[in-house]
DNA sequence: TTGATAGGCAAGTCACCACTTGCCTATCGT
DNA sequence: ACGATAGGCAAGTGGTGACTTGCCTATCAA
């Protein structure tokens, strides 16, 4: 659930990745690849940038469709609006009190 | 900066202890030990909560005082609100601190 | 069909992180 | 003074996560 957000958001290259499809929507692993490259500097494998991606799609963060051979990936930001608001007090109405952990 | 802030949130224990701090402000650590172990069955050592505290505290999540032979320690939420913005785009005018008139 | 493109699977390496253990310092109560 | 409480420092260990390497499948264009 969030545990699995909060994970996926502690890694640097990842949250890079989340600026890029905040940039684009809806890109492919080599075009993530290349952005990384290009734009930050990064030089990572693709198969780095693959498993990346697979930690965010089980975070609920990005979700993907596939056409033909390409696979597209798309950002989604529903589960951020969650996570934060367990400690910023009453004021945010997001989520009740769930002490996350229960099954 | 927001790179502390998301690795201290990354451990499960760490958002535990920040779970106790948002119901009880100003513990110490020995309180937030006692905490762990009767609210969440979590059977820490001293020490380790006290690294996750150290932890929290370099990330600005945390701020301690220093009375005699304790040491308090009291929640800090304002690195939460301008981590998650980036992502979210200008709609969720979460931080009231942004100026309200940037396009 | 052939070659090029886009992506997947699996094992292996390496470094970091959470946690422990052991010992030390400082403050309070009696 | 003494012991008890509250906390700190440092080295060591186990496990997880990030990244690589190598090989395999699927789709499209020529």
């Amino acid at each position: 659930m969030a545990d699995d957000v909060f994970k996926a958001l502690a890694d640097p290259t990842r949250r890079r990745i989340l600026d890029e499809l905040t940039d684009r929507n809806g890109q492919t692993l080599f075009e993530i690849c290349g952005r990384l490259v290009t734009r930050h500097g990064l030089g990572l494998s693709r198969q780095a940038v693959s498993q990346h991606l697979a930690v965010l799609e089980s975070a609920g963060l990005v979700s993907t469709r596939r056409e033909g051979r390409y696979k597209f990936h798309d950002l989604d930001t529903e589960p951020l609006e969650h996570i934060v608001g367990r400690w910023l007090g009453p004021k945010t109405p997001r989520t009740p009190k769930t002490p996350e952990g229960t099954p």
